[in-house]
DNA sequence: GTAATATTCTAATAATCGTTAGAATATACG
DNA sequence: CGTATATTCTAACGATTATTAGAATATTAC
């Protein structure tokens, strides 16, 4: 048994993985997938690609496992084949964050410092929403929240904002979420909240960044 | 603002991470890498390729920022940019593992059914270690021992395991470890060991898994 | 059954990547 | 200064990949 031949397979197997997410539209479908189950034709309208590619590329991670797609009617859904391929999402960015200067700057200058979370403060977050002195609202369509969400979150989706805004209070610290950092839903609904009187900020996380440190979803 | 334009810039700046460990070739360089810095020539033996081609392998994970290269003297020496990197790799892996079956039949066929350790496990073998009810020997070259190794671990390198076989007990287990799982100085250290009386076996971690676990090296 | 819809397969193109060989660069040593 | 050594750069090739369009498949609704 050749040992050079051996090492050679294990490591081409280890590639597959690596090819899979070394496309920036295939990593934008995995964000997506991991925040739920989609449609083929959502996962397009969502990435913004033709649906075609997009079932080229999901077939592409399919093949490396990282999917598993499953027959609904007469629509085929996808999902992430385990939690763990949605931490090595996270693993990925956040290695791409610390490391490349051009993603950092890009960052800065699109939002507006948002805020990073470390294990002490997510604890801290849980407590206050538990108790009422803050409030946590994931505005991400509500299907996603369905899916899984931040414990004692509130859905309050972005499209329904405008209508529901009453529903927040005025004198208490709102604090918004959406899919993680490269998410803009967050932003623009801060951005509508301050503008309306509300005490409003937004944190990085996402379900997937949630589930990566250990910590539950309700 | 184009928002299109903002998130394909974000993906592909992630995707670059993703490019960079696409090659097979490309994640065994870093799996060297992550025992210590290296030159490029000892990079190249190592993983069997010409010295040409693992400069630019190296070109290619320099410009993803996961490894720095320094001059010292006449040589260059590569090393990982962070320890986060090391952890991309262990992460990579263990999705491989997991999701490829392909792999895991290929490591059921090659190594004798390696020892993996959970987190319980790995507490309980470095008290054992500290007692002295076992003898944690490590396997690599001494360079890669000297950079960094289990907690109370001795190094006994492959090469030397010959002639400095008489140092170890016959009547105390003897646990090998090396690489990592993907390593097999392990298992032929175990074979040679078992040959002539000693009890030994292997375990699946190597620093990198040892580190991933945040668990401290010595 | 037929029509409509969602998705995948096939084929084709341009762009990118891995690999090799030869030339060029940078440092160390005499 | 000139030579030896280590590494990188350049150029070239064949192989792979992303993307697009058109044909094919599979399911639902009627």
């Amino acid at each position: 048994m050749d040992k050079r031949k051996t090492k050679d397979l294990l490591y081409e197997e280890v590639a597959r993985i690596g090819k899979a997410v070394s496309s920036p539209k295939r990593l934008e479908l995995l964000e997506i997938l991991a925040q739920g189950e989609k449609t083929v034709e959502a996962l397009a309208v969502e990435a913004s690609i033709d649906i075609k590619l997009a079932s080229a590329h999901l077939k592409v991670l399919k093949a490396a496992r990282l999917v598993v797609a499953e027959r609904d009617g007469r629509f085929i859904a996808y999902r992430l084949s385990g939690e763990d391929v949605s931490a090595l999402w996270v693993n990925l960015r956040t290695v791409a964050e610390e490391h490349l200067v051009e993603l950092k700057v890009a960052m800065d200058g699109i939002f507006s410092a948002p805020e990073k979370l470390d294990a002490e403060t997510r604890r801290s977050l849980i407590s206050k929403a538990r108790r009422g002195d803050v409030v946590v609202i994931d505005v991400r369509p509500s299907a996603e929240y369905a899916n899984g969400h931040l414990p004692f979150a509130r859905s309050m989706p972005l499209g329904e904002i405008r209508q529901r805004i009453k529903e927040l209070p005025t004198d208490k610290d709102i604090v918004a979420y959406c899919r993680g950092p490269f998410c803009m839903m967050s932003a623009e609904a801060v951005a509508f909240l301050k503008e309306h009187g509300y005490r409003a900020r937004k944190i990085a996380d996402g379900t997937p960044e949630w589930q990566a440190a250990d910590l539950p979803l309700a």
